[in-house]
DNA sequence: CGCTGTTTTGATAATATTCAATCTACGTGG
DNA sequence: CCACGTAGATTGAATATTATCAAAACAGCG
């Protein structure tokens, strides 16, 4: 059983946490904070564990708190696809549905801050600002997988691969509530093969294009789980974006 | 200036519309009907015409009664990705957003049930059953976004074209509520330039993969507009999707 | 220190793109 | 009603990009 509550592992109180302000949760009052905190509990996975396979039962759903989570798709052939990124803040679980419609793989130890779906459910149809916060975290996820759709189907692999890369720039950015810019280190919590899932390539192919861009001092990676891009702005018009596209995510 | 009412076009009242039980609308009670009745306008544009363009300014939201629109995404070298496709009932706008995200372009003769923006938006947070509708619809569309991904990511040229087709079959027997089987007429209102940009190809690709299609026997083209599907089931096998699939929208 | 899983690199093959030349269907006007 | 013009569609040949198969290098860990 992987399902431990790790109250170390996130904050005891919702005042304490850290991604309340990006998550579901931002806009509520006090009053609803404290329903919500009654109802939560954490849970927590090891890197490389399943959360839940397509198809099976889910009666629960959640923020990431820490860690880095994938949503994946898999044709009878073992063809796999990712078609959702979950870093902290980001919402999993569908309202109203119980079967899982991908499977859920933690990629690093994971933290997750649970509801059971049901009196969830209760809680979004008595809190409005909770509803509406979640109406606009899935419009912001639709346009994220709209500007990946652009991606998986227009742009050669280095085009995507730089196109990865400034999303994680802009991501850890976010979080830090900056602008990305200049000189910007990123944790890179992906191996080539979820790389190569996330941009609809092989992980040779993968591999190739980041030796390219390394020998060519775009960036400089630093370990195997960490690179440094020596210059933002350079890696976007290498992406094949406009530099005022979208800030997807 | 392309905007006109145009109630001939569509129903004059929502008890009549043919869309109602599949649209935003679906679960509002008699009261809130007249409420959504009293702020609602039809817009119709032309086949071919753009409703608006990314970037642009666009102070309302609706729902297509009749006709075929896309969402297109367009890199500055004039390669373009197809992000969505809206066919009858489905929801076009995004709530507290005034830049349009997407290009959206009427590819046959279109019929919009409109709000202005403000007063939808009010309604939204007064309506629950609206806001819960549209949530809804949201999650739909991001699944279907997602098996898209999909699609762009790992399909060849034949399984992209054959996933096209069986989605069409799918649309087309929701709204008789009935389920896709056996031999099945469509109606097709892209050009083959419009599929490429759907399915990540070239045009000269597409034609090929439906010339090939056409000579095994798997489609039917009747005229230019016109497709039979002799057996759906067929369909979906070459997709690369196993038969349980999501119901994709 | 030697395993094991990941990553890199290489050679070859498959697939889709590009560029170019017809061909076809459909609407327009004679 | 039919010929014509045009946009859309098909087909062909050559090319480019990425995938596939295979082997070697590397990193982390007991």
């Amino acid at each position: 059983m992987p399902v431990t509550t790790a109250p170390q592992s996130g904050p005891l109180s919702c005042d304490s946490c850290r991604i309340h302000n990006r998550a579901v949760c931002a806009h509520c009052n006090a009053d609803e904070m404290v329903r919500l905190e009654q109802a939560k509990f954490y849970r927590t996975f090891p890197a490389g564990q399943v959360v839940v396979c397509a198809g099976d039962e889910m009666d629960f759903v959640g923020t990431v708190v820490t860690g880095v989570a994938t949503l994946t798709q898999t044709l009878e052939d073992g063809r796999t696809q990712m078609v959702g990124l979950l870093l902290p803040s980001d919402f999993l679980g569908r309202p109203r549905r119980i079967e899982a419609a991908y499977t859920i793989t933690a990629v690093t130890d994971l933290v997750l801050c649970c509801f059971r779906r049901k009196p969830f459910e209760k809680l979004l149809a008595d809190t409005p600002r909770l509803a509406s916060r979640l109406l606009e975290m899935t419009l912001d996820e639709l346009d994220a997988a709209r500007e990946w759709m652009l991606i998986l189907g227009r742009k050669s692999a280095r085009e995507r691969i730089a196109s990865l890369l400034a999303i994680l720039c802009r991501r850890e950015a976010a979080l830090m509530r900056e602008t990305p810019s200049g000189r910007m280190s990123i944790h890179l919590p992906l191996t080539r093969e979820a790389m190569a899932d996330y941009l609809g390539l092989t992980l040779e192919t993968v591999s190739r294009q980041m030796t390219a861009l390394r020998k060519e001092g775009l960036i400089d990676p630093q370990g195997r789980r960490s690179i440094i891009v020596p210059d933002y702005a350079q890696l976007v018009e290498i992406s094949g974006d406009d530099m005022d596209g979208a800030p997807l995510v």
